[in-house]
DNA sequence: GTGTTTGCAAAGTGTTTGCAATTTA
DNA sequence: TAAATTGCAAACACTTTGCAAACAC
């Protein structure tokens, strides 16, 4: 049945987005589309696809994700230094990293608000407002030390 | 005067740190405290180091930059996946961030009202709260066309 | 003198690029 | 078959590390 009809609906989707729709796209696709809101990077990614049986090089899982970041299909997050995460979520919203574990998730919708911002400065708009809450452990203190 | 009591209150700063006030960080400390708040890339603080007459190298600032903020001098601020900037400001602040330009400055302090913070997962507690202004030139869209 | 700091060059990351081979439409 | 896409390996930019020489106290 795969093989028949094979997930028309990201198919579409590609399509839409002016990407034809490959094979380590359409596999790239269901990883990012089919799991719900997803933060990953491209090292990530790529060993999900070579765990499934699929074999993309790295150099094309970047640049699907770029692609895909592009066409807005997802958005790139940086919160790390030499790290980029991605995130399928693309509505209006912020997150949360753990510097312990590396992870970046979700903030539910309304639970950051913003009830002030500045003006531009002049001849510039604002393209974005990202809003990073760095958490961590409980028990450890600023430079490692326990609380 | 200079050599008779050079930078005392910089030197004071440096030791109270626990750092040894050392040629190449005492000139650094100069260069990154004497002017204001600033921002700035290792890479830059480097070069201009190199303008003024200090022989230092890149390695040394990196540490320097580490240990500065490690002694909480300085804050390091990431925006860009691989580069790090370093903000002399340690009051709680948030930041626009240039995209077309690549440079970091200051919200000035109350410009930015965070009416909401949701609570951090548990056992986790939260570290610190980044806001990134994103602006670019009015004169450019999302992908640099024009507008 | 003794332990700290520095500079250099090498190694390490994550990411991007050039180009021939492959695949898609 | 023409144009787009892929994989590979090399190139990149930034940062960190190892270690001998130089320096601060």
């Amino acid at each position: 049945m795969d093989q028949v009809r094979p997930y028309s609906a990201l198919i579409e989707r590609l399509r839409a987005a002016g990407l034809r729709p490959t094979r380590q796209r359409l596999a790239l696709a269901r990883l990012l589309f089919e799991g719900g809101d997803r933060h990953l990077t491209a090292e990530q990614l790529h060993s999900e696809a070579r765990s499934g049986n699929l074999r993309v090089s790295l150099a094309t899982v970047y640049n699907t994700l770029h692609q895909f970041t592009d066409a807005g299909l997802m958005r790139e997050i940086i919160v790390e230094s030499g790290r980029s995460y991605f995130d399928t979520n693309t509505s209006e919203h912020h997150h949360f990293f753990d510097a312990d574990s590396a992870e970046l998730s979700d903030i539910p919708g309304d639970e950051v608000v913003i009830s002030r911002l500045p003006a531009a400065p002049s001849g510039r708009i604002i393209e974005r407002v990202d809003v990073v809450v760095r958490v961590r452990n409980r028990a450890f203190g600023p430079h490692g030390r326990l609380t």
